[in-house]
DNA sequence: TTGTGTGAATCCCTTCACAGCG
DNA sequence: CGCTGTGAAGGGATTCACACAA
């Protein structure tokens, strides 16, 4: 059943299946459909199917899905039934907030540290979180084992971060600097550009488009 | 030319094109080809023309682009050669940092005021934006002739906030609650939920998926 | 009967490849 | 020539529709 080829949106719209999911297990609902999810997210009955039927079955016919089995699965699909060790490069403003970010934390992504170049913000503490010289990234990311690196620097010092950072054992980054990062193929990386989102907005105000959720 | 039906995927790379076009701008570059756009940003000539195609002629046959002309053209596609009256509801970590981000500014997102619940944050200013009362959300957003919102408070109060939004003349939505909002037809929402990026990482991480740009 | 799992059909985006123009 | 603009071809995601199981 894996091992064909599986669109990166189904990812994505596990991943919301997932979230949702957590929200119905803390409201103590114990039995799901297809189409109950679907209208939960904003997908269609047809896709949380197939996108669940890349990995194996996990409903019942004629029932519908256990809320608890179906998250359990799917968050073991994504990699993520357990602490992904994680560290913030920038501590301005929107570094500093995503140390709160109780989103992450819910969800096992751990920030121990930030790292930042202006000698003033070294030394300080943000929610719980030291910041740290960017010297010493290399070895604090061998030394703890951190697998997943945040990017909240200025684009213009983006490119040197990553830079760094492909020469450290880093698996993983996500990128809120609006430009496209020179890296290794082996590390994975996704670049959020929050104005784009509203970029989009506008166009879709401006024209009067009709527009599906997931972009 | 217009009013076909333009794949979003295309909004959001016009966006793109546009971010990395006034770069280059700032950088006094004149003229550039698909192909060059194309690499900047991560996508391929044939997709940056396509892109281009559903608006119009823009480019010089055997030739290519002028940067600012093409960045213009495709600014007013977006509908962002203009100011955006734009305001934060919920002044936690996150709105805050937003209040200070250089991209919104840049582009044209003006953000003018937070609105908060919590009477202790009432009344202070955060980057020059005053954190007003959210019951004063409906007329303000009436006597500024405020156009986007961008929520940042908690997951369970962000139908709350969209239903207040709703009832105002309020035209599109940026929501980083990870839920789904129940809005009318004719309010743009788009909500983007950053940990699903992270998921999504882990996921690829774990399988080494091969994956290309945009989701 | 209900709702899942899934091949088949459909739809839509991407890519191709080339005509056309500078 | 070189590079755009674009129909046509190709490929991949969505939707359909039904067999099957509870």
């Amino acid at each position: 059943m894996l091992d064909q080829k599986i669109p990166l949106v189904t990812i994505y719209r596990l991943a919301s299946y997932s979230g949702y999911l957590s929200d119905l297990e803390a409201n103590h609902i114990k039995h799901i459909s297809s189409r109950e999810i679907a209208v939960g997210v904003g997908s269609t009955p047809a896709k949380v199917r197939k996108d669940l039927s890349y990995f194996g079955d996990f409903g019942k016919r004629g029932v519908g899905y256990v809320v608890s089995e179906l998250n359990i699965a799917i968050k073991r699909i994504l990699g993520i039934n357990r602490t992904w060790k994680t560290i913030l490069i920038g501590a301005g403003n929107l570094g500093s907030a995503l140390t709160s970010y109780a989103g992450f934390k819910n969800r096992g992504y751990e920030i121990s540290a930030i790292f930042d170049s202006n000698p003033k913000k070294v030394g300080t503490v943000v929610n719980h979180c030291p910041v740290l010289p960017i010297d010493e990234l290399d070895t604090y990311i061998k030394d703890n084992e951190i697998e997943l690196a945040i990017i909240t620097v200025p684009a213009d010092a983006a490119q040197e971060v990553a830079h760094r950072l492909s020469a450290t054992g880093i698996k993983g980054i996500l990128n809120f600097a609006p430009i496209k990062l020179e890296l290794p193929e082996h590390i994975v990386v996704r670049t959020l550009e929050l104005t784009r989102e509203l970029e989009v907005i506008s166009f879709i105000v401006n024209h009067g488009m009709q527009v599906d959720e997931h972009a």
